[in-house]
DNA sequence: TCCGCCCAAGAACGAGTGTTCACCTGACAT
DNA sequence: ATGTCAGGTGAACACTCGTTCTTGGGCGGA
């Protein structure tokens, strides 16, 4: 709290001017992070398009967003699992819709036979995984920039799912 | 330090008779737990056989090992950061042997034409925080046990590589 | 039997934590 | 001009943290 505190120039003790707890401001921080992400993927994904076309969108924006911001990721990921059960309630319907909707993604490819998998609900949460590592090892100074790992990974996720021929 | 010199029912001032401070504790932690997780994955996977044949190996050992020992794997990936540099060193090196074995594998497959990779280094990480992402979700009580589970991230992890026609 | 020596207990330390309180200040509506 | 009030300050609080120190008991070797 002192730290957030000195970083906007203010004193600690103001801080409960705006957030009554340092628990309510995570529980706002987390929530406006997912809120805004959630948006912004339906401004990228959208409904229309084939499942390949849905999935090819996803995956790049989801990987470059996540390479643009990665302290808000990171936090949001990590703390998680501090955050009390009125704080869970507000983020985690947000994070589950996220995820649901490269979930229908899979299983409307599923169901057409575009893809090949068994287990939609299982592949949605490997490839949000394998997608959201980006953040652990990527560097702007890497030998690749992030539309080339955008790239790789839009490869990779549409091979996972079986699109390829 | 009170909450784990308790769990083995003795004081606070005690753990300091075996370890010198909180930091090399968690270091100790960390190495044998890598060390047990690397010697384990050798004895799995070994240098024998296919690039198929080593990446299904491979995957089934991650999922199953993951699944098994989650709160092992749990801690020894959340707490690399609070590491500090003499701590890194001797951990760090243990956790790239482990992603060189994927490593490879995948560069194998990609020169004998049998995987469809453009990057290897990139597709290896993807598909560790993929793999180990199953931590985060995977319940005893689910609907997939174990076995089925692992056989999912193995078909996912097979096509990912374009590995399957 | 006595001597070292692990290894444990218990109290205390200094530093850092989230939070509260009384007080002050400057802008704005009346 | 005056009263209101959001929003700042600085000191203090109760507490937790990792760590240190003194003390003492039990056990094996001489």
């Amino acid at each position: 709290m002192r730290d957030i505190a000195g970083s906007v120039g203010i004193q600690q003790s103001a801080i409960y001017n705006h957030f009554p707890s340092k628990q309510q401001l995570l529980v706002d921080l987390m929530e406006s992070h997912m809120r805004r992400l959630l948006d912004a993927m339906h401004n990228a994904v959208g409904t229309w398009g084939s499942p390949v076309e849905r999935l090819v969108a996803f995956t790049r924006f989801h990987v470059t967003y996540h390479i643009d911001q990665p302290e808000d990721v990171f936090l949001a990921y990590m703390e998680l699992r501090s955050l009390e059960t009125d704080g869970r309630a507000a983020v985690v319907p947000l994070r589950d819709a996220y995820e649901a909707t490269l979930r229908a993604i899979l299983a409307d490819g599923a169901a057409s036979g575009e893809f090949r998998i068994s287990e939609p609900s299982v592949v949605s949460k490997a490839l949000l995984a394998m997608m959201t590592g980006v953040t652990v090892w990527f560097r702007d100074d890497g030998r690749l920039d992030r539309d080339a790992v955008a790239d790789t990974y839009v490869q990779t996720a549409l091979q996972a799912v079986g699109a390829d021929t």
